[in-house]
RNA sequence: GGGCGAAUGGCGGAACUGGUAGACGCGCACGACUCAAAAUCGUGUUUCGCAAGAAGUGAGAGUUCGAUUCUCUCUUCGCCCA
């Protein structure tokens, strides 16, 4: 038999016509259907596509296909995160601006994402770098202003001095700017910020509500967060006449009676007596140098300033310390305040050791004696308290610090608190290419709204980009504006592009509504999103922010009830590859590789052998990149896709390989050859089945794809349809009726729809098999086996199998199994004890 | 240091609520076709052993007739936070 071989290039290219032409999936609001909002996170568009997306968008194809066959209205839609940093770098390196060289991105990553075969909705593409999005962006900025939920504020930032730019953090390297290398300076900005932190409990909260996201998510939300249960310590200061109290927030009320100095942020109010100390301001410059993040603050080398306070311990009056200021301790914590206690605490210890101050033990381990004391090491477990009066014996943390805190409240000292770690939400970029803020200032600089009718707000064109500071600062006649007689200034800082992302999701319900970011009538239908896809990556900020953006947006607003954006998450491993390497240590990617006689040479030099080294996650600076578009083209969408599912649980990372995908697209060919024979068994058109087994089997094999499918376990799915072949393949040799074939072959090319939907639909339309689009149900009735292999076990142990009614009773059971030439012999000479029967399963013989 | 999770053949991974460990794929070996190779098809493939059989899911204990699955202790690795 001459078979035709499957030519994957035509056919993909005619089902992708065929989708796009007809609109399959294209939706719109119907409420007389169920609806599915499948999302995955949408890309950057840095200009290809990479692996990561092939997995990502795969996974949410193969989801929203199911549903769509399941019948539900699926929005399935896609866009871009076009606003940042990458595109400003690409316009500086090459000349051109960000504009041109985002939407040319644009063009080729959807033509690429086209090839996959993804049944998205692209009349709701959205690029957040439009005027058309970001319109509505600046609306939400100034009615979250209205509510209070905007508000302005100094902050520090990495500051590069030679190219005069505000750095983010993965820009500095080794505390020095990433382009110019000067050493990174902290400096204070007066930036725009949402109060993410007025919604800390009901973002805590609400995370127990969120019953289908990942455990793992929620516990780094959670700990984010950072609820924490303590106290507000008042402490005098009782010999200065300007200042009278400090206020410190603690975890760890129960050591105070360690307490052996104060330590306050250089930006504490109290800083304000000493600006104009020469000393002091030289201590401030010296904290600036240290980064501002709380991984670089906490390593930085622990230094003070002493003042020439002294606090009084609330607990003990006679007990008096230094108050200083330290490179530690941050504003934005508690009150920019604590109280240092070197016995419990490392950084207090070493903050003591470098000044001398007192080290006073006051909890010891359960198993030591009283006169247990902390030198080197601070002692940070649970244990007893010792040398604090009333405190005295008390299990400490849980005993000691309620009793503390009592003391404290009954004698106005201080009061309870919940303090949580979460800090307000940064939004300013000194960027250029970013939503501007609507924000203009007078004359005295006091910030006003941007007047709605003259929103947008529009990013003004640029040729090229200065090198140094923030472009938009140095386009005057953008940034001075005249309203109504009035001269003005314009906000030249930038929104983070997280808040592009932070409402996305709802702009996909309304994609071309003018009015407002959204139509209420869409959102009630679609939101929220029924299961959302992507990397694990954003496991906090991302989906944190678009948290809040829903409280944000319902704050004050009856009409507004969804409360959490996405109803199921679901986050997929990365894609790994293995590293390459040549005999100089440099890094060698996987097409620079020659495989002969199972060993790795250079292909350019093939005497050289190539040092294969672990398998790692995809990035361009070790190379071990392989280009989907490569794959595409010399493989197939299907046979990508089908790899890409089927060697590991999509949660986990996932191995490429060259022996992976040239299998999954030697499978596709087998499947074509046994679709062209089931074809030509089609048209034999026999008059009787020989037996039932095909349908029984399609019964067996629904069951696992649907089941399958509902959990996630998308690589055994591709081990169904494995099996599936070699079953078919064996079988359809026998004699079976037009009917029968054609009835359970069509459900079985149903579930392959999902996967690798361009077969699936060529071999529906060339066996002429008119069917509905619908997911097949399964007959309960035809998964029974009348007979079944009863495991016979002795002593705990299989010792062989019976066949037998599933309904076998014990003693016929038993009375089988002694007939048994095989098992009989474990028999001889024994007393049977003891006898387990689990019926339809299994007979146990305790001898 | 704290939190969460994982550990199964040469490799990726299966095993439903405790009930036949290793499905399926890769790799490898052998065979068929071929002058030969590639491709394709077939057979085998946890380890030890010729075999009967024995051992076996990171290590050690426990519960149970029976543990990859449940409990405890430990080891290693991964991720997040510091």
């Amino acid at each position: 038999m001459n078979k035709e071989r499957y030519n994957f290039k035509i056919i993909e290219e005619k089902w992708q016509k065929i989708w796009e032409d007809k609109k399959l999936f294209t939706v719109r609001v119907d409420k007389n259907k169920k609806k599915f909002y499948c999302l995955e996170m949408f890309p950057y568009p840095s200009g290809k596509i990479h692996m990561g997306h092939v997995r990502n968008y795969t996974i949410g194809d193969v989801l929203a296909r199911f549903k769509r066959l399941q019948g539900y209205n699926v929005l399935h839609p896609m866009g871009w995160d076009s606003f940042g940093m990458p595109a400003e770098n690409a316009a500086r390196q090459n000349n051109l601006d960000p504009k041109t060289w985002t939407e040319k991105n644009i063009s080729n990553m959807k033509s690429q994402l086209k090839k996959l075969g993804l049944s998205i909705d692209w009349d709701r593409e959205i690029s957040t770098c439009n005027p058309e999005y970001y319109k509505h962006q600046q609306e939400f900025f100034l009615e979250l202003y209205d509510k209070g939920l905007v508000y302005r504020k100094d902050k520090y930032v990495n500051w590069d001095p030679v190219d005069q730019t505000v750095l983010a953090n993965e820009q500095v390297i080794d505390g020095k700017g990433w382009r110019s290398g000067a050493p990174v300076e902290r400096k204070k900005l007066n930036q725009w910020f949402f109060n993410i932190t007025k919604f800390s409990k009901e973002l805590l909260e609400n995370l127990d509500t969120l019953d289908e996201w990942p455990n793992k998510v929620k516990v780094m939300q959670k700990n984010w967060i950072g609820k924490s249960f303590g106290c507000e310590v008042n402490f005098k200061i009782d010999n200065s006449e300007d200042i009278k109290e400090i206020k410190c927030f603690t975890t760890r009320p129960d050591t105070l009676f360690g307490m052996s100095f104060l330590a306050l942020s250089v930006d504490h109010p109290i800083s304000k007596v000493y600006e104009n100390d020469k000393d002091f301001i030289k201590f401030k410059k010296q904290c600036s140098t240290t980064g501002t993040t709380e991984e670089a603050i906490a390593s930085a080398e622990k230094l003070g300033f002493k003042t020439n306070l002294e606090a009084v311990n609330p607990l003990d009056e006679k007990i008096k310390v230094p108050v200083y200021f330290a490179n530690f301790v941050l504003m934005d914590y508690g009150f920019g305040a604590v109280f240092g206690c070197p016995g419990h605490d490392q950084r207090d210890l070493d903050f003591a050791l470098k000044y001398s101050l007192k080290i006073k033990t006051v909890v010891k381990p359960h198993n030591e004696n009283d006169d247990f004391k902390v030198t080197k090491e601070a002692f940070t477990g649970p244990g007893n308290i010792i040398n604090s009066s009333f405190l005295n014996g008390l299990k400490s943390p849980e005993d000691s610090i309620i009793k503390s805190i009592e003391y404290l409240e009954k004698n106005n000292l201080g009061k309870k608190k919940i303090n949580f770690r979460l800090k307000d939400w940064g939004v300013s970029r000194q960027r250029y290419w970013g939503c501007p803020i609507p924000i203009i200032y007078d004359k005295k600089g006091n910030p006003k709204k941007v007047p709605k009718e003259l929103l947008p707000v529009e990013l003004p064109d640029v040729e090229k980009l200065s090198s140094t500071g923030n472009p938009l600062d140095q386009l005057n006649n953008w940034k001075l504006i005249q309203i109504d007689g009035n001269e003005y200034t314009r906000e030249t800082d930038t929104l983070d592009t997280f808040v592009d992302s932070s409402w996305y999701f709802l702009r996909f319900c309304s994609p071309k509504e003018s009015k407002y970011g959204f139509n209420e009538e869409d959102i009630k239908y679609w939101m929220p999103v029924d299961q959302y896809i992507g990397g694990v990556e954003h496991a906090i900020l991302h989906l944190l922010y678009s948290r809040f953006f829903m409280l944000a947006l319902s704050y004050e607003n009856k009409n507004m009830n969804i409360k959490e954006p996405f109803k199921g998450l679901f986050t997929q491993g990365m894609v790994c590859h293995e590293t390459y390497k040549n005999e100089n240590n440099q890094w060698l990617s996987p097409d620079e590789i020659i495989t002969l006689e199972g060993q790795k040479f250079e292909k350019d030099n093939k005497s050289k052998k190539v040092i294969v080294g672990p398998s790692e996650s995809m990035s361009k600076s070790k190379k071990n990149i392989i280009d989907p578009e490569y794959i595409i083209n010399n493989f197939g969408a299907d046979s990508a896709r089908l790899f890409i599912l089927s060697d590991s649980p999509p949660e986990k990372d996932v191995q490429w390989s060259d022996e992976g995908i040239s299998s999954s697209y030697k499978f596709i060919q087998k499947l074509w050859q046994l679709d062209q024979k089931i074809s030509e068994e089609i048209i034999k058109d026999h008059k009787k089945n020989v037996d039932d087994k095909i349908t029984k089997y399609t019964n067996k094999f629904l069951k696992r794809m649907t089941e399958n499918l509902i959990s996630f376990s998308y690589n055994k799915l591709i081990a169904n349809l494995h099996e599936m072949y070699s079953f078919l393949n064996q079988e359809i040799k026998k004699i079976y009726t037009k009917k029968t074939i054609v009835e359970n072959y069509s459900k079985i090319l149903i579930t392959m729809m999902p996967i690798i939907p361009h077969f699936a639909y060529e071999c529906i339309r060339k066996n002429n098999i008119k069917i509905d689009e619908i997911w097949p149900r399964y007959d309960e009735k035809m998964l029974i086996e009348e007979n079944i292999n009863f495991v016979v076990q002795i002593n705990g142990k299989k010792r062989g199998l019976i066949a037998a009614s599933k309904d076998v009773h014990e003693e016929n059971l038993i009375e089988l199994v002694q007939k048994d030439n095989t098992l009989n012999k474990y028999f001889e000479n024994q007393k049977i004890k003891r006898k387990i029967f689990v019926k339809g399963k299994l007979i146990n013989f305790i001898l």
